[in-house]
DNA sequence: TCCCCCTCTCTAACAGTGTTAGAGGCAGGA
DNA sequence: TCCTGCCTCTAACACTGTTAGAGAGGGGGA
């Protein structure tokens, strides 16, 4: 009960998801998470088998922690679509705001227990109409999108950030005879969030009407 | 003229893919492109700045060799939102076909000769009834989701040839009692194309319908 | 012819990575 | 007391990207 905390596996996944969130996913390294933990590196050996395992864990972490505030099923009276736009934006709010988070979310498999929630938010779609395996796609649909922008979104930051800017749109939209109509879109920026949005609701209309197909076949 | 080829950038870059279609991007390393081209390794210092640079030419090069075969404007007659379905999916099967492709090309900023492209592309759905900014939206929708999906399913491909085949997802299967959808789900199998053009047909769907409300308004 | 400069390649080294082998301390139970 | 586990350590291996600095070799000018 000193200052000293006792060694274990979440202490070891808390402090790569501190080091990341602070310093980015480069810096998330066995030597640096041992020693700030006041240990030897190998001695993280004992806790988990290798350092993918422990991504994937971080992964876990940072999915569980995203998703928190939002209920896996729709409110009362809640359309389906709502619900399901409303489960999206929360997935893409904890992407953007965790640095690094895209590239240790993508292809991490589900944990048995975050099953449990998947599983409840596919009877959703089912109850809607869809079938289990196409409930089933639209999530893997949802999530490659959410994770894809993500991920296109936060290395152009860090590009930015580390002011590597070639910036090759700069020169073309100076070139505005070359290239008149990418002068035309980059005249007004447009925000991660907004492009987001944007995607989804494409989304959310293909389903929606999907979803009549479905019920006029019915 | 002899067996050695003169060393040059694109020698380097072509090394690079050589080896990342052959034993994926962890074996592409500065040493081992080095001795593969009988040279030493600072040696390639003297052609690129850093690996960085060489991973975006990497990039380059395949999204150049990826698009290769698609025309950039559509067909005479051809909808534009079959000539669009076409080219996104040209750019996944290049995604899917070179091992860990997606992780190099996300976000890697299109070079100024790759720009003559998308500009025409652009072109296309501005001559649709789309204004320029949402046209650059579109297609920063669909290349996400094209580059999520890919990665997705990729690193869930190493991970199953690695052998670590947790697969979380059989013991659900299983476990019908708790997870009945997901059991449901599980009992076709799903592969990467048909999920991708599950997605797609949502993607176009929804722009068709976007599209429908443009041309209402005007 | 000599010399210099430029292009290119080299060796040696630095600081860092994940990971393994093997020794040893320190507790609790027989 | 001894033994057996859990836990932590040091040393080391085989890599990684990257830099410093030396030097070979050819072409052009004095």
């Amino acid at each position: 009960m000193s200052g000293k905390a006792a060694l274990s596996k979440e202490a070891i996944v808390a402090k790569a998801v501190e080091l990341m969130v602070e310093r980015g996913l480069a810096a998330v390294s066995l030597r640096r998470i041992a020693t700030e933990l006041g240990v030897s590196a190998p001695t993280l050996y004992w806790y988990i088998a290798n350092k993918r395992e422990l991504l994937d864990r971080v992964a876990e972490h940072l999915l569980r922690s995203g998703s928190g505030g939002v209920s896996p099923r729709p409110a009362k009276g809640q359309p389906w679509w709502e619900w399901l736009a409303a489960r999206t934006t929360a997935m893409f709010r904890m992407m953007i705001a965790v640095r690094d988070a895209p590239q240790v979310i993508a292809g991490n498999r589900p944990t048995m227990d975050m099953l449990e929630g998947v599983d409840i938010a596919l009877g959703e779609l089912v109850a809607a109409g869809f079938s289990a395996r196409e409930a089933q796609e639209v999530f893997f649909v949802l999530g490659a999108y959410v994770g894809g922008l993500a991920l296109e979104w936060q290395s152009e930051a860090s590009r930015e950030s580390e002011g590597t800017d070639d910036s090759v749109l700069h020169g073309a939209v100076s070139d505005s005879d070359r290239f008149p109509f990418l002068a035309a879109a980059a005249l007004e920026r447009n925000s991660a969030m907004s492009t987001f949005e944007y995607g989804l609701d494409l989304l959310i209309r293909g389903l929606r009407s999907r979803h009549e197909e479905l019920v006029n076949q019915a």
